[in-house]
DNA sequence: ACGTTAGAGACACCGAGTGCCACCGGCAAG
DNA sequence: CTTGCCGGTGGCACTCGGTGTCTCTAACGT
């Protein structure tokens, strides 16, 4: 409906939107994910096309692939540098403390959001956890997760990263984090945080009361 | 390579099967999924095309899709049987067993394949836990399972399946199997079994060495 | 022999993703 | 000022997964 909203902008305009100091790309980029993500929120991820992305972008479709590398790919804004900031929160605890508490307490910190950035993550997460093909795709991502702490655990065990405990805890604490991010979306109670936190004590307790 | 295998035969033929009592169906879809498998595995999901796999099969695109709905439901065989039974049986366990031996026990249950069935399966999960694709779209059926298992923990528990824990369970339970299939399949040591209830009783105590 | 019906194939279409080329603007060297 | 390079871009064409539609045919009951 309606294919006439943003496309019919005659191409050689020099779009709104003047203000690129610091890195063409980067502002490219950053208006695609914007765009993109207003979209799905609006009219569900399926239902929306790379050309209207575009469009509302101010840019081509062609360019919106350059930069995102996929469709999926505009919701998760720098997942990778999300990933790495793991990755040295983790190599700089201290052999001092124990190795899971060591990894709840890395997943609790990475996940320390500003309150300005709450509602984009809120918006994130909620298609993330919705949207089926989004869904899928968090397998790919998180399987980056896993392998930085399976890493972490083996290294700290003196362990091979594929044998089972490093497997297991990353699998296991990482399917907790997910969870506590799906209450904490629901809106039922309390911070992210919080919800990490109560998560990770009933994985580390094993579940006391059910066995 | 050589698209002509059994490409080139007459659009009229009967097909070499007259073994169709209870459902034509079951032998088409059956041998789809054989093709796709044997396809998949020798050269990978993403280099194999839907054409590819109908032209072995002996059927056309149009009916591959009518069959197994996607490309990597292919791979997948009759999952929905597999949801089903392990409901079952966490249905027909009694109330005298705790929660999470019963998960357990469910899991370990519905995964316990005849000999004859073990190549397969592993070509199955190998598939599944390797490509990339597959990988991404086993979030969306292991969804259901998890479904399952927080209807049951929620259930003995007498909260709504939506809540912290029976979420947790599903999920945490789910990673220990996939991360007990990852090992199985590395081929280090023994059974399916084994793997599944060394990842279980780890899981159930919490990681004691880790805290 | 009849019509009915389910399964199958052919065709056309859409959207995601990719490779290729041509263009344009900035920028340094002449 | 001109020249030539170069990164970002857009257009185009193509592949492939997936879907809707139409037609045909073979099996079935009457």
């Amino acid at each position: 409906m309606s294919s006439s909203s943003a496309a019919d902008v005659p191409p050689g305009t020099p779009s709104p939107v003047p203000l690129r100091v610091g890195g063409g790309r980067a502002g490219t980029r950053a208006r695609i994910e914007r765009a993109a993500l207003e979209l799905f929120g609006a009219q569900g991820f399926e239902q929306v096309t790379i050309e209207e992305i575009a469009a509302v972008a101010g840019t081509s479709r062609r360019t919106f692939f350059r930069h995102v590398g996929s469709k999926a790919d505009a919701v998760w804004g720098d997942f990778a540098g999300h990933v790495s900031r793991l990755a040295a929160l983790l190599d700089a605890a201290g052999d001092d403390v124990a190795v899971l508490p060591a990894v709840f307490g890395a997943y609790v910190e990475v996940n320390d959001y500003a309150e300005a950035d709450l509602p984009v993550l809120r918006q994130r997460m909620r298609l993330i956890l919705t949207e089926p093909a989004l869904q899928a795709h968090s397998q790919v991502r998180y399987a980056d997760v896993d392998e930085v702490v399976a890493r972490y655990v083996a290294r700290r065990r003196g362990q091979d990263p594929s044998a089972l405990l490093p497997r297991l805890v990353a699998a296991t604490t990482r399917a907790a984090a997910t969870t506590a991010f799906e209450v904490w979306l629901s809106g039922e109670g309390g911070s992210l945080a919080e919800a990490l936190r109560t998560a990770f004590t009933q994985l580390a307790e094993g579940f006391p009361d059910l066995r």
